[in-house]
DNA sequence: CCGGATCCCACAAGATACTG
DNA sequence: CAGTATCTTGTGGGATCCGG
């Protein structure tokens, strides 16, 4: 899902905006701070994750809790909300890997 | 998901584009033609269904069948392929039934 | 370390009018 | 009936630079 060849936003299936579902899987384990995020999702720009998190925050899907103990450490967990979408995520994902192949010959079939 | 009062856009998960969710629901019960899906989907344009049509069809989700039998008639069918998109979208309109006080509860709590 | 400010572009989506 | 043709607007996503 984080591969650049792995085709997650060829599925018609879609959580939330561009990344949300990314964040959303790479915050299941547990609370992460804005830099470790940043590791596995290495081709975002810090703007964007940014506008993602705040999105997901505003829709109550996460919470953000700043630490402020000389240096500066931001944190982001799923709320109850936020994790009861791992559910339909996974879906998703199944959906995905199970029919990625059909959508790729449908699409090089259509357009030659 | 056809009343203009249901947050159908509002839930995070989406198939497709804006109207393929409920193209796709539209079809469930067999062929369509394109008068017929105009009905419930009222707000759409022609040309906006138009391009929701192609792009299933291009993904292989959705045939498109000619019959020119003295009126002109156009029907679309989803494929077995698009019929394997169901289960997500009842898992999808399942949780956003599940949760969507709880979204909007968040939303206005967020920007008053 | 965690962003905000600014500028930019591509593309989705709609309004409107017209057609084989 | 089932679309096309044009035009316009809004917005999501990104690049780059700046700041507490």
């Amino acid at each position: 899902m984080f591969d650049p060849v792995c085709p997650s936003d060829l599925s018609p299936i879609r959580i939330g905006d561009k990344w949300a579902g990314m964040i959303i899987r790479c915050l299941e384990d547990g609370p992460r701070r804005f830099s470790e995020l940043r590791v596995p999702l290495r081709r975002v720009t810090a703007k964007v994750l940014t506008q993602s998190l705040r999105a997901l925050e505003r829709d109550g899907l996460v919470v953000r809790r700043v630490r402020t103990g000389g240096v500066r450490h931001v944190e982001y967990e799923l709320t109850p909300l936020g994790r009861s979408l791992l559910g339909p995520l996974d879906v998703a994902c199944a959906w995905a890997e199970a029919h990625w192949e059909q959508l790729l010959d449908a699409r090089e079939s259509a357009s030659p």
